[in-house]
DNA sequence: CATGAATGAGTTTTCATTCAT
DNA sequence: TATGAATGAAAACTCATTCAT
């Protein structure tokens, strides 16, 4: 009966943080409801009163969680698109023991491969990801007007660079593959941005930290 | 008791066959042995009498699944790295209609997920994510001995091309997202190869079908 | 804490109106609180403010329905013993169309059913069945005693013909038999009534409307 | 999965067995799977291996409990009207201490309630209660054809005996109106037999004893 | 009075696993 | 090998009831 909006705000994040931390505990494939409860504070029957069925809950959770990245991905410092695009790229590094920042890619990992199976997370998350690459193309597409980047199909380069950094920052979190979204970032500058760059202008020394895409 | 060394070659083979179809219709986490034996043309109890538990047979699995890739991985047709590469990256790429090498590519990333909270998944994948890196690496320190490639460093371009090729597959197989991973083929193409290539030469017109990494 | 008697004439008639409406809906058997809620326009909580438990609401139902059939039983227009049988018998027939009265003879008859296994229900339906049965062997005893009826047991045949009646509503209601109750006024009247005339007296045309037996 | 037909003989008349004794013991309000497992000698998943809900046990039930008394219907010892009329009538008698035919007549009695509820149920009880007004009225035809009954409808008379006999058989059964059926059955032979009959033929002496309606 | 939140016991169902044959 | 039967633990979900406000 209950559905996600009647919730009160706080219990509401409650359950949505204590959801979070059961993913990343027990993992998509082996999360229960118990699991969840046992990182809330109230019982287990309180999660059916709130959400009537688990695949709810966890469908409040993935709205909960891309809306998280979703208001975080529009911030930035400034409008230049050469330190914009610099900025996106270094938001993806997650540096040797950030182990929160490893969880949350891990738990946006796990939902996006249950899409496959789950027509309402597919949706979600498909905004999500078309989110992340316009951003990207934006950047880009602002760059060329600007006269800093060569010409290039900005959708094409903004897709490119972002499921680059994404297939970089699984290998990290799912096999352990220390840096290896550090060493993505680096060779995006390597390969990309020094060749959208149409004159000789150096990138900027840079180390960021933002949303987890 | 039973070990898979136990397995019969056959038995092992329908069974891993049977898992493999089971798994790409159902998920890992929804995946019951109900499901498998429901592939396999024998009982489930079968299943238990080649592979003690369920998490034994899936760990046959990984063993098989990588060990099915890996033999691939090293077959080649030309000696030159440029074309070495370009084949190697455009084995990556699935086209629309290809429903088979997109549910191979999905399975694979649904144990690379489960590899998180499983250390012997992640003992076979890490290998198997170290092989590929290799193999690329291998191509680009070919091509730079033989002054074909600016010199760059072989291991970290290895890795990069890597792992954007399996970003842009993931989100091809779990979002729907249409030929990404042509699309970012042709984005190593503009960025890397292109940038790699000491001199003018052209890269070749190519069209590979290889393994699913 | 709080008991039936305590509660507001509104409301308890509110909360019975409710109870019958979901009776009839879902059924004794599932039959739950929620239910009862959603047919009320107040919340389940307040139905546990004004009976403490489900089966003291239940029993206050029972208590209702009995006495709102009660209240009507002693109706009648005449006192003509054959015309008073005959309006009797004809206030169990329920037509194609008249769903009301259906609903209402099932949700007495699921009570009925409950009555095995709960004493306080038996009790109050059973004085409803001894009461009836009064009625029919008092209209009975009346014609015999007038000199209209031939000497026949009232009791007994008071029994029969109500519960006769109750068997072949029970079959209208229960399994769709369409006009069964029809039927069994008419055969009640073809063997029953005109066996018990005396003379050649003949039966009146009627067609009555009453209380729900 | 499984379905009934695949079940053992041996093992399904276990489970309709457990299940008769927990519905009468509990009522179908009540009735649980742990009910029905505790009149079993295995285990409750065992009753989910056989039966995949307990809507599908319940409903086998009932197929199997219609299956029954079906069976006993046609049994007869004679081919004379009058005395088949007399031994239907007096298998509905239920006499003091026959404890396992009243709860017999109750469970029947509590499916034939749920039946309003469940297409499925109603299907099956319809065509018992068919059946059963069918024996009746054939009984009731070849009595007319023989020249021993008046001429009256068949069916209608039929339906009339059938109704009236489980209208009296669930006053005993519910409300504990003990003797009701046998009163019923007296009454029938009073009202009906006597009146059917053509001549001033004498009705047998009997006293049966046969399959619950 | 009235409600939404909260709870705990219980209910159906699932599922990996074991066992007898 | 091969299977159907059987089991126990745990899973999701239900629901009457209580409580704070």
């Amino acid at each position: 009966m209950a559905t996600e909006v009647d919730v009160q705000p706080d219990t509401h994040e409650e359950i949505m943080g204590a959801t979070y931390r059961a993913l990343c505990k027990h993992g998509y494939a082996h999360l229960t409801m118990q699991d969840i409860a046992d990182e809330f504070d109230k019982s287990r029957s309180l999660l059916h009163y709130h959400y009537d069925t688990k695949e709810e809950l966890l469908l409040a959770f993935v709205d909960n969680i891309v809306g998280y990245i979703g208001d975080r991905l529009a911030e930035s410092e400034t409008e230049e698109p050469l330190e914009r695009l610099e900025e996106y790229v270094d938001r993806f590094v997650i540096e040797p023991g950030e182990e929160d920042r490893e969880t949350f890619a891990l738990a946006l990992l796990e939902l996006r491969v249950q899409a496959v199976h789950n027509e309402a997370f597919r949706e979600r998350l498909a905004t999500h990801y078309e989110t992340n690459v316009q951003t990207v193309a934006d950047i880009v597409a602002d760059g060329i007007e600007a006269g800093v980047f060569r010409e290039v199909d900005p959708d094409a380069t903004g897709e490119a660079i972002y499921t680059a950094l994404v297939g970089a920052r699984m290998y990290q979190v799912t096999l352990g593959a220390e840096r290896a979204s550090r060493r993505m970032r680096d060779r995006l500058a390597e390969f990309v941005v020094d060749d959208l760059l149409t004159d000789g202008r150096e990138p900027a020394d840079y180390a960021g930290n933002g949303p987890e895409n």
